[in-house]
DNA sequence: TCAAGTTGATTTCTCAGACAAATGCTATCT
DNA sequence: AGATAGCATTTGTCTGAGAAATCAACTTGA
């Protein structure tokens, strides 16, 4: 099963609909991916360096290299002799942007849509907060910014979500704090992708809009106290919109949960 | 500047002080440190493959996994012709466990530690009310152990420290959240890190034990709100015990925060 | 004059093959 | 039975060679 080569792509008359990953980044997404959709579970050990190459028409380096990056964010760990074997779920970097994009490659399970939501819920209230008392005029102007964009596009078209992600983005940056802006990379990546999600199923109903401006003008007035409440209701709404039949009340028998080496 | 080798190490006659990093993770170790300690700012266009593997005396593939590895982590950019550079501080995954003991390996400027507080203090209590919710018997039990060890060498000796690090991690893990949990591994190195750096001034006067035990106590009975509320005081305290003079309003001059190139 | 294409130089990227180091397994010895 | 020494297997490291990408300068044509 050889990976999708950048060249084959580009050469399939589609546009470059990517930004041309290089061979060794290829593998590691084509790898990443059987990875975090199940298809290799942790413990698994993967073909050998040698037939694994042969397998995917690629140099041992080239490979290498792939596994070296996977390595880095905690899906494998190599060690001589024994192989290269899939990590336990509680090693692995959820929170990398790669890593997250490619949980929500797929159809992300239930439970793993769940656990995203609950940390939206826990962190960007009070990063809305920590926004409005440190914002400055820039980051309100980017803010506003995006909201036009927003509302000239719709969330229906990318060009709306890339204006939604982007005032999240700048909102998180406006808090100063150097960790909560990093978890912007990835979680920003992941609701973009699932904001495809939902757009997938059915075009959105109700109008995202108005709470955005809500959250907007409470951080433009530096009132934490609103920008608090009304970034977690523009969370509680966004979770209503989720395409979704029943919230389970735990998921203990979800993939990410249950594998553990 | 040759990078230290790992049989260096081991023959140098001290023990084997950890795991024993292969080569390329050397590199990047070495690299990462000397990018998040800013020695190498953003922007820094590192020397050339050939030229800097000639430097380190290792080979051009072990030098560019060493690359790979970093620029999973977000810290660089490669391009042909342009060459690897050092990538802007937002690009970072600081969250990365590997980033974030490198970032905490020096003396941690005072920003960044009212960072990882903040973010702390945004987290773990909202963590611990699910925790309550959701915990069984066996993270009850491990918890209790980890307190228990903790009460024993107190965090002053390694023992305890890692002992306190197994409580937090095991109370993250209560909450069945994997994102949640995938925090962990990165905070709770950083933590550990820290409780070092803290002893490293002076030996704590404070027993952080009784609040520890109280927040375990919530979250045995099942108590949400008690378990927040306390663990935001166990929060506190730990602040209150950082050896630091005096804790900025804003800090907008960090180097965190101010690189952006 | 200026835009568009061409060429050249530089750097990473990819490939190939060889040997070294680590380590789990097994047979052997005490 | 347990320790120990070899053996086999897998990743780790090294070397050397082109290929591909891309920035800069140059050339060409309207």
């Amino acid at each position: 099963m050889p990976v999708i080569k950048p060249e084959q792509v580009t050469a399939g008359g589609e546009r470059k609909n990517r930004k041309e990953l290089r061979l060794h980044s290829s593998i590691a997404r084509d790898l990443g991916l059987r990875i975090v959709s199940g298809r290799y579970r942790p413990g698994h050990v993967l073909a050998g360096e040698i037939e694994a190459s042969g397998q995917l028409k690629v140099s041992r380096s080239a490979y290498r290299e792939a596994v070296r990056m996977l390595a880095a964010k905690g899906l494998v760990q190599s060690r001589t002799r024994t192989g290269t074997r899939v990590s336990a779920v509680e090693q692995w970097h959820l929170l990398d942007p790669d890593v997250l994009a490619w949980v929500f490659a797929g159809e992300p399970e239930l439970e793993v849509l769940q656990g995203l939501f609950e940390l939206r819920t826990i962190i960007e209230p009070e990063a809305a907060a920590i926004a409005a008392a440190r914002r400055n005029d820039e980051n309100l102007e980017v803010m506003r910014n995006a909201l036009e964009r927003m509302g000239l596009h719709t969330v229906n078209v990318e060009a709306g979500r890339i204006a939604d992600r982007d005032f999240h983005s700048e909102l998180l940056r406006a808090t100063r704090n150097p960790f909560i802006i990093s978890l912007t990379n990835g979680v920003a990546a992941a609701v973009h992708a699932l904001t495809e999600f939902k757009q997938r199923e059915h075009a959105l109903k109700r109008d995202p809009l108005p709470e955005h401006w809500r959250v907007f003008e409470a951080i433009e007035a530096k009132d934490t106290e609103r920008a608090r409440t009304s970034m977690a209701e523009l969370i509680r709404l966004a979770i209503t919109d989720m395409p979704v039949k029943r919230w389970p009340d735990n998921w203990t028998d979800s993939r990410l949960v249950r594998d553990s080496g």
